[in-house]
DNA sequence: CCGAGCTTGTGCACAAAGTCACAAGCATGT
DNA sequence: ACATGCTTGTGACTTTGTGCACAAGCTCGG
């Protein structure tokens, strides 16, 4: 698609949304233009990182005067694949399937909330965020309708690999695991997991390990 | 207090929690011990992976039969710091807030919610969880009670690194910011990020350029 | 007591990511 | 047209992380 393509790191990739998120406010602020030190200074990495990751997509910039705004703003949503508004499947409507579907960020930012699916009968029908709570037999269907489609498992551990298996059958190829479980899926579906009380016991650990200690890191 | 004390590599530390998950599952089932093999598999890691990272905290398996679940759990615990609660107070109300106040999986894991607080004065007085909303005056006195204490960053953007700079101020040593803005805190004070919409982008990638797109990865 | 069979712990080689420093190149003013 | 001042893009190097392969060492059976 690109003459170009060269293989994108992966630690840049997970850079990547971050300088989105600037530039989208740089440009509601009407800045025409930005230099590589300035995105750093915003994104709280070093200058050289940023001018390195943003060659992956190419010779965007301009020497001497640094990045426009707008153009790498349409570069970056291009190389995210985000330029469209891409629906999201929850599955799970417990305490944490309820507040992502409630959380207006997803929505916000490029992810409407398409369903929200349970296992649980007492649960169907109910009314979390926008959308009523639908049975699982009805995922297939709700996938079919809004493909592509991303799939979030918002279920207890135990079921996840379980909840995976339906999602991939029908048909989701990207799925964001909150479950705290190893979910495996084919080799062409891409996978991501968040564990909140993951992320708790990392700071516990700086906590009590303060010297030298800096939790944070470029990560995701 | 360990003989030994060798630097634990950050790559190391993220995975750490991880482990100790499946330790407490192997704990719960009744299984005594466990060796590399099988840990790796359950983490979806390798196993030279595991000996090493675990060989960080010391040297606690036995050749010939692998690692005692029990002993290595203590361990684990005490090299996380994870040897008691640690009560957590959420700043922000809005949907996320009250969602992660409500998410179980947070006092399950030991970090039990200890308040919320809210610059709005409308929330003030509501319920959520198991704790009515106070308002931002009441925080130092809140984090003074429960020390040590983790602070969850739950607001929108704007006022992300406001409310940060309050909790450094009130006493709060390791912060989690949920808010899709960049935060600074002094060094000595412990930060991590997560942003879920974020997430989703990185998703978003690896799902349109689905040429050897391993989304996964330790991470985290 | 000794040998067989596992599994750990780690040295080493390699891959990935991060940093530095600087040549290449654009814009502006004279 | 040319010199000046900035900022990009990138090659070379450093640091960090990964994976292999194997010696060290434990247990058990005879």
């Amino acid at each position: 698609m690109d003459g170009h393509a060269r293989r994108i790191p992966d630690a840049t990739v997970a850079r990547l949304p971050e300088y989105l998120r600037i530039l989208i406010e740089l440009a509601e602020q009407r800045i025409g233009t930005v230099s590589s030190e300035r995105l750093a200074e915003l994104a709280g990495v070093n200058a050289a990182k940023v001018r390195k990751d943003l060659s992956y997509l190419g010779t965007y910039g301009t020497r001497g005067v640094g990045y426009d705004v707008d153009y790498l703003l349409f570069q970056m949503r291009q190389a995210l694949g985000v330029t469209r508004d891409c629906p999201v499947v929850v599955v799970g409507a417990g305490n944490l399937g309820r507040a992502l579907a409630n959380y207006a960020g997803f929505s916000d930012r490029g992810f409407p909330l398409a369903a929200v699916v349970d296992a649980d009968e007492a649960k169907v029908g109910t009314n979390v965020g926008d959308v009523t709570v639908r049975p699982m037999s009805d995922l297939a269907e709700l996938v079919r309708a809004n493909q592509p489609v991303i799939g979030v498992i918002a279920t207890p551990g135990p079921v996840a690999q379980l909840v995976a298996d339906q999602l991939v059958a029908a048909g989701v190829t990207a799925i964001l695991n909150f479950a705290p479980a190893l979910v495996s899926v084919p080799p062409n579906i891409s996978l991501r997991k968040v564990d909140l009380a993951l992320e708790l016991q990392i700071l516990s650990f700086y906590q009590s390990h303060r010297e030298s200690g800096s939790a944070s890191r470029g990560w995701t």
